[in-house]
DNA sequence: CGAAAATTTGACATGACTCAACTGGAGTGG
DNA sequence: CCACTCCAGTTGAGTCATGTCAAATTTTCG
């Protein structure tokens, strides 16, 4: 992917939420740097402080913590036009909750601490996007919330391969039973039940 | 409660997150409207259209969501110092996901979308502020839902406890219990089971 | 006081976890 | 090309947490 292909991409996306003339886009897409990454590279890591975040222009990311036990539990999976961030790190500066990891190859914009604050102190509209960006974030999340405890594991599993079909194919089991926050046995065990319900 | 009092309060909050002058405080606390509400009353409704938000100043309110099958689901408890919102509903004037019930007397400064739009286009530095307050929610509830998807209720139990105290003596216990993500009935249980192990 | 709501309890069903064993494929090195 | 290992996925048996439904009890509040 080369730069200028990178840049249409994200000023496409960021046209979506905020009106912005070319050359303000433009200005802005300079502060992000493109990066490629391969299958399980990590872009922060628990534990460390987050130090950038980023903008995914192809590929797909997993965003997950390891509880003290060292389960992983997937937060989310970020696929193109998805952030990969941890926020309180990477706003405080403090130790990361989480930790991103790369599915499979994947292209990246990407931002580091020091250029953000510039980006936001020379483009005070960013904060309005921004705003905008983690708002929806936020109420995705608050669904993914309501769901999760309102629900059982099959229910939101036929949710997740309707909101994202193919997913099946891209990202092991195990983890997509991380997502939808159960065991892969039982996700095994739950997907061979479907099954049955659906040859009768 | 006084106007003074309110502005007071709120000025406090705002400067916790942002610097501003007295002026701009004052103006800013101008656009906020000091109401007082009673228990049971609603600030907004599932199905309708979120036209204010607010910032709780004193008392209780709970914001939920009821399913199909006619349950509730207690998304957060707002105390002082807490937003009551259904953002994607104020933000995008569209029907709301959750309703707001207030579960005690308490005061309110709250603001109507037109309003809240003239805020931001008078001051610029509120997109900062809002953003960064968006985060804070966001940070809260990525912590939340790991702690839900990776524990089961009573560790949930224990950290709310600990993270309110108090709340038992405010808060109904099947609210409780809702919010946690399981039933009353399973709460009572619970709660038996700790009692035993904690006199043995 | 009396009605309504909240909580507790009981008996039972079920979803999900635990631990262990087994299967099957994807590499890897001889 | 085979033997080997590694890892993901499946299966089995048993347990535990939580749900379900119904009834009893306690608390709240008009």
């Amino acid at each position: 992917m080369t730069k200028i292909e990178a840049h249409v991409l994200f000023s496409k996306y960021l046209s979506n939420h905020i009106s912005l003339d070319e050359k303000h886009l433009q200005a802005i897409c300079e502060f992000y740097e493109l990066k490629q990454y391969s299958k399980k590279d990590i872009f922060f890591k628990q534990g460390s402080i987050a130090c950038k975040e980023g903008f995914v222009l192809s590929g797909l990311w997993k965003i997950f913590h390891r509880d003290i036990k060292g389960a992983e539990h997937v937060l989310y999976f970020a696929f193109s036009n998805w952030w990969i961030g941890d926020m309180a790190s990477f706003s405080n500066q403090t130790e990361a909750f989480f930790s991103a990891e790369a599915l499979e190859k994947t292209w990246v914009l990407e931002i580091d601490k020091h250029k953000k604050d510039k980006l936001l102190q020379d483009f005070p509209a960013m904060e309005r996007l921004f705003r905008i960006i983690i708002e929806k974030h936020l109420v995705v999340l608050q669904k993914r919330f309501l769901l999760t405890i309102s629900t059982q594991a099959s229910e939101r599993y036929l949710e997740l391969i309707q909101r994202a079909p193919g997913i099946e194919q891209l990202v092991p089991q195990h983890q997509i039973a991380s997502y939808l926050g159960i065991l892969p046995e039982s996700l095994s065990r739950m997907k061979k039940n479907m099954m049955k319900g659906i040859k009768n």
